[in-house]
DNA sequence: TTGAAAGCGCTAACAG
DNA sequence: CTGTTAGCGCTTTCAA
């Protein structure tokens, strides 16, 4: 019962591997009477395909890659979730690696994802100009980014529309009076980081507010950044702060708490991306909000069908994100 | 550049196959020069070696498989983190699967694991009694439980000790005054719903107070089931609830807020499992703390060992969860 | 419609 | 120390 190859269920029904295979996959024409009897003794055997040997015969695997920086971190586990929903419905395994933002594990991981030969990748790189997916390309294996975007290459993408997003957002808080907004940003090596802050000068623009740079501060899209660059921009007494992912939103609410400042009373509060905390938690934060999960099922099938169709010109799904408004009196 | 193997390196160097294999493999000795030229050669080519080829000579896969019930669960995230640290650490990649708690996908899971000859398992297995993990180990493929016990098997696990803890967490309730202690438990199914509901009546039973069956609810370990819950208890007007993991206790909250009360003021209440949003937003909640990234890694190097000794007589780790009492004044 | 035979890329005996 | 050879389990021509 160890391990039971297409020889032994080909011996046990009567007939040669080839048969054995062809029933497995569904090719040709195979006698019913042939079929019945190999059906029969595989699942009499327990019989399993080994698929490593199928790969090595076919140069196919049915192993998708999902590349990102932190699993850890809330946005992330929807994404995941996306993909493996989409990748499981058509009979794909995903393997899960985190980066933590770092070039050099990122390689790594492209690199076993080449040596693993896996069908394909969906990556949310962690630089969008050093992020270097030579190893993949150089091997035809195809990949697409998600929730960011890699310049200089025609790669696949699924993204949300940031800069729409942030400008609709810095737009609501001039609307709602704040003339000071302070900005906490991300690392500026991501597509994401860099679009929310032109989102951000765009809405100041074209409310006819001035851009100050000293209200910009860069964080790392984790807590301890959030709550630095918050600290940092609370020192110049902003109205507002727009607080561009959520992590550092809950840094930025940390940071209010240790100025002595609550949010909407003496401040005002934007952070990026609904979270389980959201529910009935805290004074109700006014969020942009992405499809997260969304985002993950559509890289997974933009990537399946790259994977059917490696000619077709490269695509750059945008999703829009929307302005979650819950502010209560202030 | 496309497919290079082990051939091409072989020529590029001058040597045979074999030699190759041996120098990227460390194996016996190797006259210096060659393995010069043969490293050369490797990088010069950009060779990697094709893993299912080797997988299937040596019948060694360096793929872990990681089921879990749903890695949007925020429990999940930190096992997957410590999974995924632990194994890439050891050179193996890990799949990723979600159950959902349903015992059918837990088993297509568990036969892709066996498939794709995965190197082994770690399970959060949906059913301490039904969860059938046959077909892996029919296949010698060796399995390591994590946060749940498989009960009638036996099989590696690590877990926390989920008895002591909610006895802990019930004798602080009591401590403070409680005397109706509603408790929100998770699906019977699993050991860790088992092991807390039997820790809430022993630290019942310890401090003299009877236990009511009344005052047991079970949820789902999701939001809305902790919310249905908690509202059948409110309805009884217990003086506090102990809600028994994560999302529940979200759902508990929310339940609070519908029906107008307000913890610590109003109810008690304790709940499972810190959180992202527990840092600096809503009143502090006392929480049973469960070192939850040292789950995952204890899971992977405990698998790592079963890997290299099939034969150690299984082995239960539990780690110790804490109280972390974060009560203002009621 | 079915079977025989070759070969995917690698490693492990076995010679030398 | 190195090369030759066989074969892991499968699929896919090619013949019958």
């Amino acid at each position: 019962m160890q391990n039971v190859t297409i020889g032994d269920v080909a011996k046990a029904a009567g007939v040669s591997p080839a048969t054995v295979s062809r029933v497995l996959n569904a090719n040709q024409g195979v006698a019913d009477e042939l079929r019945q009897r190999v059906v029969a003794a595989v699942d009499q055997l327990g019989y399993q395909p080994n698929s490593q040997a199928r790969s090595l015969r076919t140069r196919a695997t049915s192993v998708l890659g999902l590349i990102i920086s932190d699993i850890t971190n809330p946005f992330f586990p929807e994404i995941a979730r996306g993909v493996e929903d989409a990748a499981h419905a058509a009979g794909f395994s995903v393997v899960l690696a985190n980066t933590d933002e770092d070039l050099a594990k990122e390689q790594r991981y492209l690199e076993v994802a080449a040596a693993e030969r896996m069908a394909g990748v969906v990556l949310a790189p962690a630089s969008s100009a050093e992020t270097d997916i030579g190893v993949l390309r150089s091997r035809g294996i195809p990949v697409v980014t998600v929730d960011r975007r890699l310049l200089g290459h025609p790669v696949d993408s699924v993204t949300v529309d940031n800069l729409a997003a942030a400008r609709e957002a810095t737009l609501y808080l001039v609307g709602t009076g704040c003339r000071r907004i302070g900005f906490v940003g991300g690392p500026l090596a991501t597509t994401t980081a860099a679009d929310r802050l032109a989102g951000y000068r765009e809405g100041l623009a074209e409310a006819g507010l001035p851009f100050d740079p000293d209200l910009v501060a860069h964080g790392d899209y984790r807590i301890d950044g959030g709550r630095t660059a918050s600290k940092h921009l609370l020192q110049l007494s902003p109205d507002a702060l727009f607080v561009s992912n959520n992590l550092m939103t809950i840094g930025a609410i940390t940071a209010l708490d240790d100025a002595g400042l609550r949010h909407p009373h003496d401040i005002a509060l934007v952070g990026f991306d609904d979270q389980t905390w959201q529910t009935g938690l805290l004074p109700p934060l006014t969020l942009v909000t992405q499809p997260t999960y969304e985002l993950g099922k559509r890289a997974a099938t933009a990537l399946l069908d790259r994977i059917r169709t490696p000619e077709a010109p490269p695509n750059d799904v945008v999703l829009p994100a929307t302005l979650a408004v819950h502010e209560p009196r202030r």
